[in-house]
DNA sequence: GCGCCAATAGTACTTAGGAACGAGGCCGGA
DNA sequence: TCCGGCCTCGTTCCTAAGTACTATTGGCGC
């Protein structure tokens, strides 16, 4: 009994995206669980333990970003991670594949190709739409690529540390926040500035906040 | 003979905005100037001193949210800048106006209201469009209303040295561009914090990061 | 068993960041 | 003319940040 969780916070993409993990034979007998926001999501896989699959929304209420799967894939590193997104950037898709995401399905996917999809993440695939030409040449995104790349090089520990060094904490509130002692989160500081290249906290907060939201700037201009 | 800048990545833009500003009658004679990116917009205002007026557009290569806005704002205060934009969401004119814009004009505007809306501005006034309800009570905005309120009682030298805190500078480097001593970034930095009312310079740079591209973000997702 | 690596944590050290003073020059408004 | 705000710069002091080591633990693959 495989457990699939879908986090999006609109009810009819939930309900479509059971459906098609209904016709989707890969995963065998499952048992599908919805949540509407990304706090509900790290609640239950907390109280759960680790779900098989997490189908997750780019764009969910109070996460605009790469932040919910970025947080998943440091919690839950072994946990196949599905983005659903209305948007079909080909840097996004890039991006999204970069940080360890387990396939990329346009919300405009038809039905079975979406099946095709989750069949193929059920083998250990990584699906991408088909349709983007080359993604990870493509000239405007090479820069983000190798900043993607370079996160994904950051341990599990350390994303969460990145993750917190974003809202502008100290070490001591992140050594908190974390339970661990404030020279060890010195450790996977230094060890994240230089993964990143940079010699501060403050421009490592700037390169992972660009990839956040940069994509979003990118294409909101019509 | 006024000057006035049009500062726009495209051209069919950058005309039909010059179509408009000849039909203006408030400025009198005038001398229009096109640019095509931000650089080159502030090249040419240094070397030949300040303009009458500015046409901005939100989105230029290299610029994505109100970093051409702020810019501005502290290299030439007294010089009135207009907003262009293809967006015309509320809280992006509330913040745009909150930042010090003359003006915000969506491209979407007809051209007698363009004509309108530069003889207001000519004559000192602030336009808005006239069709969106009360922007600055709308409550999604709320935060960065005041977001933006604090970051307008920043003195011009202080929004510069804000801008290169977000490029993770060193107080040392800072010191360096704008050809001031280290002590005096620090004086600045700490004005800039009690503005801010946030106690360390990552947390500035987050909030100003905010203010540049959450506007964007949450109106990407259709 | 052995080696590799993530994670933990410690010590010692240097530098950057920031607060809290004071103080002088400049400029525009009352 | 005086006052206030902005910008400048200095001193002193403390804390945060970051580096460079060393070391232990536990998991994972060979």
């Amino acid at each position: 009994m495989k457990k699939i969780v879908i986090a999006d916070d609109h009810p009819m993409i939930r309900g479509a995206l059971a459906l098609s993990l209904a016709a989707t034979t890969a995963f065998g007998k499952i048992e599908v669980l919805e949540t509407s926001t990304l706090a509900e999501l790290l609640a239950y896989l907390n109280d759960s333990g680790e779900a098989d699959l997490v189908l997750l929304d780019l764009r969910m209420p109070g996460v605009n970003g790469f932040e919910g799967l970025l947080t998943l894939r440091a919690r839950f590193p072994s946990t196949p991670v599905v983005i659903i997104s209305a948007l079909e950037d080909p840097q996004l898709v890039a991006e999204a594949l970069a940080l360890g995401a387990a396939g990329f399905i346009p919300k405009s996917t038809p039905r079975h190709e979406i099946v095709r999809a989750l069949n193929l993440v059920a083998a250990g695939e990584v699906y991408a739409p088909p349709h983007l030409d080359c993604p990870l040449t493509s000239e405007a995104g090479r820069v983000d690529a190798e900043l993607a790349q370079r996160l994904t090089s950051l341990t599990p520990q350390q994303r969460r540390v990145l993750q917190l060094l974003g809202t502008g904490k100290l070490n001591k509130e992140i050594a908190y926040d974390l339970a661990i002692a404030e020279t060890t989160v010195k450790a996977h500081v230094s060890s994240i500035l230089h993964k990143l290249n940079v010699y501060s906290r403050t421009q490592a907060v700037v390169m992972a906040g660009r990839l956040h939201l940069s994509s979003f700037a990118d294409i909101a201009e019509v």
